[in-house]
DNA sequence: GCGCTACTATCTGACAGTAAGATAAACTGA
DNA sequence: TCAGTTTATCTTACTGTCAGATAGTAGCGC
């Protein structure tokens, strides 16, 4: 009974299919006496538009005139030289998943470097402007230059790492309480009883210490491990550490650098023999360890994809709330934990 | 000169394009050695898929042809008389505010209650799919029944609290733990010294002990705050509470539900003078109350958000890896707290 | 009154990927 | 040999949009 397109309307009004679309899109090609016509037809005969069909004609005819609809902008606060080695791989792999991710929606990429060898926030705002960029995918950084001088009610943002407060815009990162839980409950099925913690100050802080507070929580609620008090530096020190591992006596160690590692194997500790390492990013580890892969190329194409849709439904500046997507971690197996008793 | 059509790529193959079209998604229809060769010409000549053309086409094509909708479903778990009063107002804006968004994306939406006085799970499957229907809206709910049995390659679907399991689906809800970081810098400015939290166990652990795990590391962190062990309770009681307000002596009380605040009237407290109330979700409360304000529409808008640009890009069925948006919550002042000191 | 321009209102056609059903060719079995 | 089945491919219809085409009217000059 209900008129399902404007093909259908526009038969019973004896109209062509377009103008019955210009009408209902208010579109002044249309004669007003004609609109008003259209409009009442469509109330009356229960006409429903179709959102889906209508995004993909606009898309595609807007796409087809301009050849690129508007690319996005993926920007490194830092510049390549500024950032220390270790975060190298996960950053590659953070970028390519965007980069994947937006081929795959038909957007082109243009990538811009901060930072000492590359251009200034200022420069980058002119430079977005005028080439008609709309969407920002700011790059995970250590640290975070104030943004906030872009003119954002031009663009759309998203940043791959913990929330940004300058500006506050949306954020995709790794669940990193949850991915704590994950690695505790592996550790404890492994058969590990004296968990310990280490880990930069900054690094945790940065995140609200949830790494900390998960790893504290799990103690209150999990009966099986002997609570020793994680080691938290404001900078990884051979002296601090070895005092702690000697001290606490942890049969695993939870971290994220692998040089830590090294200082267990020169204390004597045989790893995986009498110890166990967790690498919580192995990411970052050169060789090959046992811990969490917090899937950095996934985070890039979940940003990339929240990035789209912000640009497809024209939200753009500084959000109101600004969210916080979060993706699982996923264990891997590895040559420095064992199977224990 | 890339090819982006399964029609353009048809033409150069000399095939139709439903067999291209059919080849790309592996239709046992098509003779192997013709898949291999569209598969082959596509990467050559650089096919770009539309993920939106894909949606809105197995949308149209699917269900019968005079039902085909573009509709959303938002379901609720439980019904209405199953859910206990104080969560009836949080349940309604979260409801409201996908209602809006999909208003806003000219969804339409249709409502459904599963549960005792509603339809079963296996009759909800049925509906959907002889209505079209591709886009599922979880309301939050106490319970969660297995969903796994729903045929969630036809759907693309969005849970409204903390990550659901059966399945994993994507989740938008509250930042709990940021959450509380909000309330302990309220509370330190405006001179408490003693707070003490109190809450439902299966609540805090639904969350993976977030509130929990926030308020202690807080206190790793803050000086100022005397730490008073939180009272985690299989049931909210007036005889337990009672003694551990008389053994703690806080001098603020953080909990959800505002029968506390009675309790600490009967005990002689006198709020906002002698002791104060925080309340973590104001919307629980039929009365006035100072706390946190979790924007429960905010968090229903967000879900509509996503669950449409999953249907956009043509993702349904469970996801590789379920991805938790979490939305901060805001500050509401109220009678309940005062200015100390 | 004819041709020209300018403008308005409406129409034409192409476009995306899908799926049901149609077609055609090859093969099976009595 | 021919009816029946299987396999592979094709035809058609479907959504809303937008650039460009077309048709109709009006104004103006000569």
């Amino acid at each position: 009974m209900a008129v399902n397109s404007v093909r259908e309307l526009a038969r019973r009004l004896g109209l062509s299919h377009t103008t019955v679309s210009d009408a209902l899109r208010d579109s002044p090609r249309v004669k007003k006496a004609t609109k008003e016509q259209v409009l009442k037809a469509a109330r009356e005969f229960g006409y429903h538009y179709n959102p889906l069909a209508g995004a993909l004609m606009s898309q595609m005819r807007r796409g087809s005139v301009e050849t690129f609809r508007g690319d996005i902008a993926v920007v490194d606060l830092e510049g390549a030289k500024m950032r220390p080695e270790v975060f190298a791989r996960f950053h590659k792999e953070v970028l390519q998943g965007a980069e994947r991710a937006a081929r795959k929606m038909g957007f082109k990429v243009e990538f811009f470097a901060l930072g000492s060898e590359g251009i200034s926030v200022d420069r980058l705002n002119s430079i977005l402007i005028s080439r008609g960029i709309r969407g920002i995918l700011i790059l995970p950084a250590g640290s975070s230059p104030d943004l906030s001088v872009l003119q954002w009610d031009h663009f759309s943002g998203v940043y791959t790492d913990y929330i940004i407060e300058h500006p506050a815009i949306d954020s995709v990162c790794s669940n990193h309480y949850r991915s704590m839980f994950l690695v505790m409950n592996r550790l404890a099925r492994m058969g590990y009883r004296r968990p310990g913690l280490v880990m930069h100050k900054a690094h945790d802080e940065r995140i609200m210490h949830r790494w900390e507070a998960a790893f504290r929580i799990y103690h209150e609620y999990h009966t099986g491990f002997t609570n020793i008090a994680p080691l938290m530096l404001e900078e990884l020190n051979e002296a601090d550490f070895k005092r702690w591992f000697h001290d606490t006596k942890p049969d695993v160690v939870l971290c994220h650098r692998n040089r830590v590692l090294r200082w267990m194997l020169e204390l004597g500790a045989k790893v995986p023999e009498t110890h166990g390492f967790c690498c919580l990013n192995v990411k970052m580890s050169p060789v090959p360890v046992a811990g969490l892969d917090l899937l950095p190329s996934m985070i890039g194409e979940r940003a990339m994809e929240h990035l789209n849709s912000l640009i497809y439904t024209n939200r753009c500046g500084i959000p109101e709330m600004a969210s916080t997507t979060t993706i699982p971690s996923v264990w891997v197996d590895g040559p420095t934990l064992r199977q224990v008793g």
